[in-house]
DNA sequence: CTAAACTCCGTACCCAACTACGCAGTCAAG
DNA sequence: CTTGACTGCGTAGTTGGGTACGGAGTTTAG
């Protein structure tokens, strides 16, 4: 375990992964099947490691991991133009999500305000939005 | 098929709900399994129809079936307070989520504007970002 | 009366991204 | 050299909200 390979313990500690999300990549396909060392244990370095944590910071900016083998596979100086137009159209799928998710929040908002302004004998303006 | 009886089919298509989903609904327990009629098929009737409906619009809002199932079983007079309870702490998940959307849009729209603001030799920020 | 359309039921499958399980083989420390 | 942790592998289960399938039986229009 010195400082240039891993196994696959040490390199799900070290990316805050578990052990089963580095096979489940390698199966998916998103992280090389590494070579093996003496035994037949998976021999990973500093590469894996850094694979790793660009999976998680694509995934924090909301990327699937389908999008994220497209992206990793791109080139840093041919293909800034790809990167880019996915980058685009993903914020404009994140901005119809955030309207979708204020359009519910400002109904609901009306509706509880709603039933704090009405007194007790009246049914709950919420629960009678919901039945008609 | 008068006004007052529906077989699946026919509610499945007043409600714009599959045929499937009805019979979904009913295994979950949020719609009570009807009266069979002659032979062994379900009769269904406005009440159905005005559940499947309620059903509906509390998904727009955001409820998940479950939650669905404890609001639709609440007393329109006497549990206001309850029902206000969970919209409010719906509206306050709604908030967390948009937040979270919102700063992932921002991230994105940094790294889309460097980008542009880049020349080609340069590598992509956008990727850049991502492998380190 | 027959054929089409509908309904019955249970069960399996879909999406995404894991997570769990079980048993055999391997490795490192004492 | 043993013990216990770790790793290998394939397969199955999870969540949520359904959808699809298949082989019955039922209904209804013509």
């Amino acid at each position: 375990m010195n400082d240039e390979t891993y196994t696959i313990g040490a390199l799900a500690k070290a990316a805050d992964v578990g052990v089963e999300t580095i096979r489940y990549y390698q199966r998916r396909g998103l992280l090389a099947e590494p070579t093996r060392r003496r035994g037949a244990y998976r021999a990973y370095g500093a590469a894996e490691l850094a694979r790793l944590r660009a999976i998680r910071r694509a995934q924090e900016l909301g990327f699937s991991l389908d999008e994220i083998a497209n992206l990793l596979a791109l080139n840093e100086e041919t293909d800034r133009d790809k990167a880019r137009t996915l980058a685009q159209a993903k914020i404009t799928l994140i901005e119809a999500r955030i309207a979708q998710l204020a359009s519910m929040r400002n109904a609901l908002e009306e509706l509880v305000d709603c039933c704090r302004n009405t007194a007790a004998p009246q049914p709950c303006p919420i629960l009678k939005a919901l039945s008609g």
